[in-house]
This record gives structure tokens, C-alpha cells and sequence, in this order.
DNA sequence: CTGAAAGCGCTAACAC
DNA sequence: GTGTTAGCGCTTTCAG
């Protein structure tokens, strides 16, 4: 092992103090330029990389940022993950990144993680709203994104999610417009989205003109372990023409059922796209969400809160596109 | 802002020395049961969270890990983030992710912050091969994984990698199994990478009696800029029928391309699984690498390599596995 | 412009 | 069993 070199190995090599070493390289206008560059030099040479942790617990504050996400495989968050990160570094913070899986405990111990590296600020999309956020916390900045527990769990905080009511409204609008006329919805499991989404839903189909029919109405399993036996309760039991998966994961199992069902035309609609949806067979329409724009936007207001802490609690709805994907005829091959 | 509780505020309010509260808190076998229940109650009443960056400049260590990669996005390097995360978390260990989009600079860059933070360990699936990564690192354990600098930059280091000779034979020969009589090779732009794939795309052509032809072995740019067009060159210009992608990143290039070129009865080949390749309208033949193993391998041996520094260097094959992905006439849906 | 000294929060000897 | 003390590497007054 290579003895360590540290600020004091620099100021004895370079014959001054470590005060001195210090201030040449962090830039201080307050020291003669001629040693400035010499130290760097020497700092240079010798290898010498400053230890971060040592800096931090004598200014009190760190770059870091806490990233807590149910799953980065789960591609809505591996995109929210790539724009925090690019968002966060632009502003000289780095990520330190934990899976949950959905487990209440694993996010707690992940906010402890948190606080024990003396995060600057978390970004938070919670498992659930069990957690008393205030109190965990402490002072810590946070902002919770795409998910929301529910508002007098985290009345200190802000919350950047995606307007669900309205992009589930033009979502299913979207599919009546396309000829569906019977279109049940395999919701989420998370609560609040679970809400909102429904609420949506329930919109478009009385602007329609459209009764409900609490039996087209079911939830998927955090894990989504009923997915393929809903979707199949769906169009198959209930003879829906058009079923809305409520985010990725579940329009992941839809997919993966159908062939099984042998079914033809059926209108499918997603909640959140993903890339690949130009590719497959049959067309589907979904409520594409901003999502660098909310990895973006959580980044930037937690970053204000750090720098000033008092800053008002705001909730932000970033709007969601419909598109739909089809492929046209002639590029299917069977082959 | 509360007032930050220390082990010092803990020590005050349970009439202790603070030696006492950091022994009673780190499960010492040497204090009192009774005192030592009692000043974690208290701890936890006050909120306490021991400062771990106090503590590691103090223990001289860290369990934070470093991961350098190209692209989150990348699904390649998504799924085998998950598994480093996964399989650090069991060890006690964080990650501290940074996103290089396959620039020196910002690798180099990712480092220095890496040393900086303290890092116990490094991952790096390194972006190319001019960084001088033993002097750059120091005595910082490091790994590499999935991409490897030529042999002589990295003497010090492990590298876990797929064995992409093999992989590639088996592919290329799988797709001559499945009737293609001339397949070009889309290329990666990673140096190492490539060479070995198109070691395996040679073996394989060379089993099979057919000649190898430059005309149809072209690179795509690290930012597949040209994949649209070098998939037109093979495919309709070089009168391809078998064309393979060296990467998933290259694959989806060439997926978005084909509909244009109006082909039937191409036969497809991607080094690297995707999950929804299941859902194509046309077959497809991958080396499905073993990420996860590639990561916890990765991982399990840097764990190994912190504890003990003077482990001597290795490099890790792990094998890839054919797959052929093909809907079936039926599932597919024109409208 | 530079140095001396204090101290961030914690743990590890070493006392008692 | 518990307290005292020193010090990890750094920045920041305060002197000069």
C-alpha cells in the first residue's frame, strides 16, 4: 500500500503551510499566483486527490444526492435515474443510487443510508404511505417524484409527478376515438396513482357518454403477479375490445399474455410509453410521460431548497402526450 | 434549522462520554446491557443518525463503491447496475452511479470524483483505452467490467467480461443453422469488443465454408449515427439476407431502420438479449449475455480485492446463451 | 500574502 | 464498564 498522500504531505514537499495548500487549490484569489502553481504542480505529481469526506464534515455540507427508486429495470426509472444523474452533475452533485423494490422497510433504511452519508438533499419515489416522511427526514431537502403519499405525510415537501387525471382521460378518449368500445382498466397498485388514473378514466368514459362497470375495473398486485389472470378476466371473461394498462410494468405482462388469448383487435392503451412500442405487431396507444423534464425539474427544486431551505412546499403537474404506435402492414413479417 | 444532534448532544442527555455512545451504538460486547439499551433509546428519541462521514475519515473506510458507466440507458447497463446494487446491498455496500456517454474526459473525471468520495472499490465499464487507469487509480481497488482496455493499461486490475468469441460463433452459426447464406456484421465501436466479435463471426463463416468478405463487415460510430445507413448498405446495397448487430444499442438501430427497406425474410441477429425482442413481428436470434452473474461477479470480486489488496489479477468468462426469439404467425396483429 | 491553531464528528488507544 | 485523549484530513478564523 502506497503511503497516503494527504494536504500535509503537499505542504511539507512544497515548504509551506497546509493553509496555504489549501487555499492555492480551491482557487483562492488571496494567494500568489507564482505559488498557486507550484502547489498545483506538486499536487499534481504527487498524486494528491483531496479527501471529500474530510472536506465535507469540516464545511458541513456534501455534493451528494440521495436517488431512492422502486427499480431502475423498470424503465420509467431508469430514465428519471439518467436525468437526475445528468441534471445533478451539471449542478456538481453527484448520485448515490438505491433500489427498494416497493418494500416500506428498504426505502427506510435507505433514507437512514441517506442521512448517514449527509445527503445534501433526497429524491424520493415512495413505496408507499406508511412512512412518517417528516419525522425520517428531519431537515433533510427532499422532493418526491412520480409517486405521492398522501399530503399530510409529506407536508414539508415538494412533489413533481406527471398530471394523471388528464393524461389517463386523453388516453382512453383516444381509444374510444379508435373504435373501442368497451375498454376496462388493470390498474396500478400504487394508491394515489391508482386514484388519479382511475379518475381519469372514469372522465373519458362519461364524456363518452359511457356508463362504468365497477366488474372492467381491477388492480394489479405490486408485483404483478395477477397481470396475465386479469388481463385475461378482462378480454376473455368480461369481453372487453380495450383494456388500459395503468403503467409500464403492467402493460409489460399484457403484452406477454395476449398471444395466449388468440384475440385479434384488440385496442390496447399504456400508461407511460416506452421506445420499443414501434415495434410491436399490433398498435397501442399511450400517455407518454415528460420524464427527463420531472428527473429535471426534481433536481433543480431540490437544489433550491438546499440553498434555502424556508422555500414554500410546491406540488408540480408536468403534462403527459397521447401518441399511438402502429405499424404499418407491409413491415410485418411473419415470415 | 433544528439544532444538528451529535453523538456529543447523545452523550450530554444520557450523562455518558461520547466514547460510551459510539460503543453502545456499534454493539461493543463491552458495555453494559442495561446503558446500552438505554442510550439507543434516547438516540433514537433525538433523531440521532451517526455522521458516516465522520466515521470513515476516522476508520480510514468506506463502503462505498464506484460505478462508471457509459449510459444507464443502455440496457445492458441497466440490468447489470441492478445487480451491483443488489449484490453490494447485501455486502453493506453503497453505489455511487456516474453516466460517462463513452467520454474520456468525463470518465477520467468520474474517477477523480470516485477517489475523492473515498470509494472503497471501483466498477468501470471504461469508454476507452487512453486513460492510464493504474496511475489514474492509485492503489484504489478497481474491476472492469463488460468493455477491457488493452491488456498492458490495466495489468493491476480483474476484468469480468462475456466470452464474446464464443457468443459470436454460436450466433453467426446458429443464424447459418436458420438459413442464412450471407450475413453481414454491424459492428461495435468499442475496440477490444469488436475485435472479438468479429473473431467469432470469422470462426463461425470459417466452419461453415464461406468466405469472408470486408465488404460486409462494417462498425457502427460510438453514437450509431451511421446505423441507419450501414443497415441500408448491407441489407440492399451488399445484398445481405443475414445481417448482425454487435450490441443492443446497434440492434435498435437496425430495428428502426428495416421497415423502411421493405425486406422480407431477413435473418436477424443481436449480440444481447432485450426482453421485448419476444414481442418483434420478425424473428431474431441474440447472445443472451449473463449480466446479473456479470455484475455480482464483478462486485463479489471487488469485495474480495478490498479486503485483500494483493489478490492477484484475473479475468472472468462468462458465456453467453442462443436464444432465437419468434412470434408465431398468429399473435400477429396487422388491424 | 501566508502561518498557527482550532475544530467538524467520530472511534480507538489507553487509563482507571 | 466507562472516561480521557488524541487525531483522521480538511477549512477557516485570526494574526501578522
Amino acid at each position: 500500500m502506497a503511503p497516503k498522500v494527504t494536504i500535509k504531505t503537499v505542504a511539507a514537499q512544497a515548504g509551506v503551510s497546509e493553509a496555504t495548500v489549501s487555499r492555492a487549490l480551491n482557487d483562492s484569489p488571496q494567494v500568489k499566483p507564482a505559488t498557486r502553481r507550484r502547489i498545483r504542480q506538486l499536487a499534481q505529481d504527487l498524486g494528491y486527490h483531496p479527501n471529500g469526506l474530510a472536506r465535507s464534515i469540516r464545511t458541513q455540507r456534501t455534493n451528494t444526492l440521495g436517488v431512492i427508486i422502486p427499480d431502475i429495470l423498470n424503465n420509467f426509472f431508469t430514465k428519471i435515474s439518467r436525468a437526475i444523474e445528468d441534471t445533478a452533475a451539471q449542478a456538481g452533485y453527484n448520485v448515490l443510487l438505491v433500489n427498494t423494490d416497493e418494500h416500506l422497510d428498504r426505502e427506510a433504511d435507505a433514507i437512514d443510508l441517506m442521512l448517514e452519508k449527509q445527503a445534501a438533499g433526497i429524491i424520493i419515489a415512495s413505496a408507499g404511505d406508511a412512512t412518517d416522511y417528516a419525522t425520517r427526514l428531519g431537515t433533510t431537502p427532499a422532493v418526491f417524484v412520480d409517486r405521492m403519499p398522501p399530503a399530510q405525510l409529506v407536508p414539508h415537501f415538494d412533489r413533481i409527478l406527471v398530471d394523471n387525471i388528464r393524461g389517463t382521460q386523453e388516453l382512453v378518449s383516444e381509444m374510444l376515438a379508435q373504435g373501442a368500445q368497451r375498454i376496462g382498466i388493470l390498474n396500478s397498485a400504487v394508491s394515489t396513482t391508482a386514484t388519479e388514473r382511475l379518475t381519469g378514466y372514469h372522465q373519458a368514459l362519461k364524456r363518452a357518454g359511457i356508463a362504468f362497470d365497477p366488474a372492467i375495473e381491477v388492480a394489479a398486485r405490486s408485483d404483478n403477479s395477477n397481470v396475465a389472470q386479469m388481463t385475461r378476466q378482462l378480454l376473455v371473461n368480461q369481453q372487453c375490445d380495450g383494456l388500459l394498462a395503468a403503467d409500464n410494468t403492467i402493460a409489460n405482462g399484457v403484452l406477454r399474455k395476449l398471444p395466449d388469448l388468440h384475440l385479434h383487435g384488440v385496442h390496447l392503451g399504456s400508461f407511460d410509453d416506452q421506445d420499443w412500442f414501434d415495434f410491436l405487431p399490433q398498435p397501442i396507444v399511450t400517455a407518454k410521460q415528460p420524464i427527463a423534464a420531472i428527473g429535471q425539474t426534481a433536481v433543480e427544486r431540490l437544489i433550491a431548497r438546499i440553498n434555502e431551505p424556508t422555500l414554500a412546499p410546491e406540488e408540480f403537474r408536468l403534462t403527459a402526450q397521447i401518441i399511438t404506435h402502429r405499424l404499418t402492414a407491409d413491415q410485418v413479417q411473419t415470415d
